[in-house]
Formats: structure tokens, sequence, C-alpha cells
DNA sequence: CGGACGCTTGATGCATTTCAATCATAGTGG
DNA sequence: CCACTATGATTGAAATGCATCAAGCGTCCG
């Protein structure tokens, strides 16, 4: 237990749900912030319930009826679809304050499995709706975490789309290193919760091209590889400029429908 | 005039807003059910402005203050990523029922642009954030629309996760169809509003893939292509086990960390 | 009618997948 | 406590499939 477990995702538990997300039009310094009022936390607390997870179990599963809402204390988590033949893709990551188990008519869209321990308040989605039909302050909190979390799901897929495994593992660290910049710890250090075929399994990408794209990276000097866990981000402009430049498909570009308003 | 143009993608303009979603826990049969009260509607309407677009032309551009949301009427509209190299990555297909003008801190966070002509109302950013502020029963619905696009957002990331360019074709299609089963016209029968070039943009192909990956659905029977702009669905079996078993990663599939609760 | 644009089709090269073997790490039981 | 084993990660060699380059065709609009 004394072991040096550098674990930067994992938050001193606050004792009530907390929510937090980049502001729609509000135009604070601040990246992230937290959502809810002192009140609605409080709220909140009183209908959750604290649950916990052990590393790589299932959380709920595609088509069971959803009748609860995660709130993440601490841990990672993983939201995926199984292909009827077995390959799982995964389409988020969740970490502390963000919410987990979307719905569609009454039952989960997809799986859950915690990637680290994880804990978490289970919000009974009977009174949570009630609440939602009535509190417009807090519904509007919510309306900015899924906004919030709609831009997360459109830069994963262009990051998906992209051709190039150097330019699609390049942008999946600038995304996860902007998450972690949270707590100013040493700067460039980032934590890899997830393993590297989860990794793989999210940018789209096999296993084995992931840990090749790790090595040219490093060898590039963008990067420094410690532990498999822990990277360090060395040249974050190159890192930049091999996202962009090897991010597009075509390179010569012949817009389409250029149009402008008259 | 006469010309014949079957426009399934177009309909008979409201006179109100209207946003229609998949309900999140009520379990109605219907697929998108109409979220808003009649009264909400009209209460809307008041605020709201039409404009209209030609074809190919900028709703908005990525960074532009984002002083109003727009409500689709009619039409087609893709919202997209401008890499710095000008390769576009398209985040999303818009059609009538759908909200669109996605910001953060006050910015659109990607541009829009018109694929057909399109008519839509302009909600003025700063009236409606006043009302999401005191309206819970309107923000409850405007919840369900944001789920409902976060998980259209999922789909697509998916989509383009995965490495076939015929799986990504065949669930592209699924995706077009299951959005077009509205009005019982024709069943099979799909109407391609969008350039090849712009279905490569959003699945992550090249143009040239994209066309040939139609022929080889057409040549497997799964498909069949009458104009450009219109295909029919011949064997909906097929295309989903293309979808599926093409779709995925490594073949053999070990599962990691597939403990349950004990 | 002509030009531009979008689409199709063909040939080639290369990046990634795939297959396969080895290495490292962590978790387990003797 | 340490060896043992399952799992994850790395590395190599070969093959598939997509991107790319290039040319030709169809169609819409001026």
């Amino acid at each position: 237990m004394a072991r040096k477990r550098s674990v930067r995702w994992h938050r001193p538990p606050s004792f009530v749900p907390s929510i937090a997300a980049v502001p729609l039009w509000g135009a604070a310094r601040r990246e992230r912030t937290q959502l809810l009022t002192e009140e609605e936390r409080a709220r909140l607390s009183v209908i959750a319930s604290i649950v916990r997870f052990a590393r790589g179990m299932q959380i709920y599963r595609a088509g069971d009826r959803a009748d609860a809402v995660f709130n993440i204390v601490d841990g990672v988590v993983k939201t995926y679809h199984s292909s009827p033949d077995g390959a799982e893709h995964i389409t988020a990551f969740l970490f502390a304050e963000d919410l987990l188990g979307l719905a569609e008519r009454g039952h989960f869209v997809n799986s859950a499995r915690a990637v680290t321990p994880v804990t978490a308040y289970r919000l009974p989605a009977a009174v949570l709706e009630g609440w939602l039909r009535r509190d417009a302050a807090l519904d509007f909190h919510i309306i900015c975490k899924l906004c919030h979390d709609l831009r997360e799901a459109q830069r994963h897929a262009v990051i998906a789309g992209y051709r190039s495994a150097l330019a699609k593992l390049a942008m999946f660290l600038q995304a996860l290193e902007s998450r972690q910049a949270r707590a100013g710890e040493e700067p460039g250090a980032l934590d890899l919760p997830m393993s590297r075929s989860d990794i793989a399994a999210y940018v789209g990408l096999s296993l084995e091209a992931v840990s090749r794209a790790f090595r040219t990276l490093a060898a590039r000097g963008a990067i420094s590889i410690g532990d498999k866990r822990h990277i360090r981000i060395l040249d974050r402009a190159q890192l930049a400029a091999i996202a962009a430049v090897d991010g597009a498909p075509p390179r010569g570009r012949r817009r389409s429908l250029g149009r402008t308003a008259p």
C-alpha cells in the first residue's frame, strides 16, 4: 500500500454529487467549472447512494432497464457498444464529475465498465425525472453538461475518422491532457488509466498499431514513455502538428460548393 | 419545375418551431416524437424568425459569436470542422425538426452549411437562455433532444472507427434509413441529399472508396442504385450483416477484463 | 453549347491489419 | 515469499485494402 501509484485521475471524494463542464455562453476563464449550486448538490445527495465497482466490473449492460443515472466521484469508466461478433467499440471514457447512464425509451443504449476502481453516486431515474420536470435551474445545468458531452462525442468522431494512426493517437493524447489539466500537477505528465487495447477500441485502430504509434511519437521526441501507464508530453507543438497535418483525408482539397452569402 | 425531384427530406413547413427525438424514458411506440407542447411551440414562434439558405451556403462559421440557435423546418444541413490544411470533417447531418448551433463559451464550435435549400427558425440565444433558466418543462424537452443528439454522435464515432469501407457505408445507410422512416413512403427507398464527398468526409473515407463501396454493395445485391441521389435497400439482412461482420477490428476476440459481479 | 463540377473507374504504392512469437507485468496459489 | 500463469504489451514479417494519382464520363448550370 506504500506502493507508488501516481493516480492523477483519482480525486479526494467530495461528499455530494458534482458535475463539471465547459460553460455554453458564460465566458468563464476556467476550462471546466462546477455546474451545480451548493443547494442543488445537497438536494441530489439526499436521493443519491454511493456505489463502488472493482476494476473491470460491469456497471450496466446495453438493453438493461435504465433505472438510474451515475455520477462519478472517483475512477475511470468506459462506455461501449458490443458488436455481435464480440468486438467492442468504446464510445467514451468518463472521469470524476461526469454523468453516466444514457437511456433511450427506458433502456441503456450502451454498456459501461469500470476501467479503474470506481466510486460513484447512483441517482434513481424516477426521482431524477420528477425533479427535471420541475426544476428549471437544475435542468439548465444538465443542459450545459449534455452540450459538453455532445462536443466531446463529436470530437471523438473526428478522431476516429482520421486515417493516420499517428494523428489519431496524437489527438487522443491532446484530448486526454486537456481533461487532466485540472489539479496543477506537473504539466505534460499524462496518466493513461486505460489499456492499449481500450485506446485502440476508442480511436479505431488495432492494438498493435497503437503500440507502434506510441513508439513512433517517442522516437520523434514528441513524448516520452515512462511506465506503460504514464507518459510525458515533451513537444506540444510537434504533437499538435502531427495531429493536424496528418489528420486530413485528401490533401489538395478542392472545396465543394464554396458559396458565401451574397 | 415539373422536373421529378423526389425530395423525401422536405417537409411541408409547419408554422411553429418543432423538435423531434426518441424519448428517454417514456416507452412510446413511435420512433421519433414531437417534444414540444403546442403552447411551447407557440411561445417559441414569437421570438423566432424565418431564415432561408440556398444550397451550399454557409449558415455560421466556427468561432463566430453564437448569438442564435437554429431549428430546421425543411432541408438538410451539415456541421463540420475545418482542418488547418483545408480538409473538412463532417460531424453531423441535420434534418427537419433538428436543432443547430452548439456553442462553447459564447462561440460556435463548428461550422454549418446548407446541403440542400434550407428553411429554418432562428432563435436568439439571449432570449432562449432566459427562458431555459426559468421554464422547467421546456428544459426537459431540450434535454431529451440533446440526449438524442448525443446518441447519434456516439453512433457516428462508432461508424468512423470501423476499418472496412463496406461496413462504414452499410452502417451509414442504415442510420439514414432509420431517420427517413418517417412518412410511410416506399420502404427501402433512400434519398441521399448529400454528395459522395460529403459522405466520405462523414464516415472517414476517401471519395473514391465511397464510390467503390456503393458499387460493391450493389453488386452483392444489398442495394440498388437508381439516380446518384436515390438508392433502394434490397436486402436489409445482408446490409446489417455487412455492417456487423465487417465492422469489428480484431477477429478472434479475447475479451479483456471480463469479470462480472460476484 | 461549353465548361465546371461531381462521380466513376483503373493502376500503383504504402500504411495498417493480420498472423505469430516473445517479452513484461500483475495477480495467484503453493 | 517466490515461482507460476494469465493477461497485456511489444516486435517482426507478410498480405490485404485503402489512399493516392490519373484519366474519362455524365450532368447540371450558365
